[in-house]
DNA sequence: ACTGGTCCGTACGGTAGTGTACATAAAGAG
DNA sequence: CTCTTTATGTACACTACCGTACGGACCAGT
């Protein structure tokens, strides 16, 4: 497969470069396979990699000393992982586990901030990128904080369902627990009232979607803004 | 007064800059003073100047359509409010609200991207603090949702603490409801409690510490980690 | 000294979540 | 086809916080 053409198969941050800057920065990249609850990074490692799913996709989560963990943001092939690189970053601060597997693209830290210095669209168009990031762990911070877990449930349905072009979503209670910060039994409850609404439909680790609207209705207005926010950063100016 | 030179009236960000970056910096701000209360900006304005408190401080406030509101950070002298501004970003998605009344130097958005482009110096410091802003708010969204209101209360008071040099600090319950995202009774609640046990005193909307390091042990991890976090990215570095 | 405004104390019932625990059911391995 | 593992369902007592409401305390102004 020629990743540089094939449009099922992209990074869209990636696609939103000027031909010329996309094709040189692809030729330093490498293909990567992910698996499903792999774990890319712990809080305090260095970042070795920027990467930049194509139809995989990554949690970022906040952990706690205390035990706690939270999912602050979401990378599928509308962003990347290792944003802090174009701050300068070397360490993060936030866990990286895989939610989704499949392939990624990914260069090397070194050589990714050569790119950064070398091309002025790449550059900024990661800043916007990481503009988004910011704006949108702002809002989940809130949404956490405010929002019932069947409306966040929902919310983080739709956003996986985003990443995974439809396909129906490998993903448990015990893992939605941990992204959400809640009980397993919080989620069972959660994911039973979307389904016995007709929104989803899932068994044991299989979910999917049977009424997008439905379940964009129930979840909180975050999803909309998040996704705002994104559209207006990246795709409107580019 | 000179503010290039008082040590009790600067910014510790500007002042880890290299002697000649910092004179050109500064020749280029002005100072403004802020009121208690004042909203420097609502999601969705345009930034107009970099903002680099003094003696005084701001919360960065995430705000929801339905209403609700959470601080996820706070700047004084040891940072600085409009941060995206270094990631090329011309409107904020926070709330800027002054906490805590005084000067401040500010500085045009053009001319402080002026300032990033040609002092190299000046936008490493500026990159690694938005690195800080970013683990920190992170943290916040954990927090937040983690623990309860009243070492949340305590980590606040602190926080606030350290940017106001110890003085009392010039604060309302009703106040601290809206930052912490929690009803006023909640906050008054926790704050009895903290000063039953000798922590704090307050009396109509002025609090004072009483016992700093029990203030610290009943506040969550997060104030500490908060402090490693900035010490780690910007003093050490420096 | 009264008055109005701001701020704090407290109370009540209500609810969404917690921790723990155990039972059931489906998938996969042999 | 059984056994084991993994995933989901459910239950119970409990807690933190909610929305609302009202009374009291302190302060400032006339």
């Amino acid at each position: 497969m020629d990743i540089t053409t094939s449009p099922s198969y992209s990074n869209r941050l990636l696609d939103s470069l000027p031909e010329e800057d996309r094709q040189h920065f692809l030729a330093d990249c490498e293909t990567v396979e992910l698996e499903f609850g792999q774990r890319l990074a712990e809080p305090g490692d260095s970042i070795t990699h920027a990467l930049f799913p194509l139809d995989c996709f990554v949690s970022l989560v906040a952990t706690l000393e205390s035990g706690g963990r939270l999912e602050v943001s979401m990378a599928g092939n509308e962003g990347m992982v290792g944003g802090s690189l174009v701050l300068g970053g070397r360490v993060t601060s936030l866990q990286e586990v895989v939610q989704g597997a499949g392939t990624a693209l990914r260069m090397s830290s070194t050589c990714f901030q050569d790119h950064l210095e070398r091309r002025p669209a790449l550059e900024s168009l990661m800043k916007r990128y990481l503009n988004v990031l910011m704006s949108q762990i702002s809002q989940s911070a809130a949404c956490s904080h405010f929002h019932d877990v069947e409306a966040r449930l929902a919310r983080r349905l739709l956003m996986t369902h985003d990443r995974t072009h439809g396909d129906p979503l490998h993903i448990t209670h015990e893992f939605l627990s941990g992204m959400l910060g809640v009980r397993r039994a919080s989620v069972t409850r959660a994911a039973k009232a979307l389904q016995l609404r007709g929104l989803i439909d899932y068994q044991r680790g299989r979910v999917s979607v049977h009424d997008r609207p439905g379940l964009e209705a129930a979840s909180c207005r975050c999803y909309a803004t998040d996704r705002e926010i994104y559209a207006q950063m990246i795709e409107r100016v580019a």
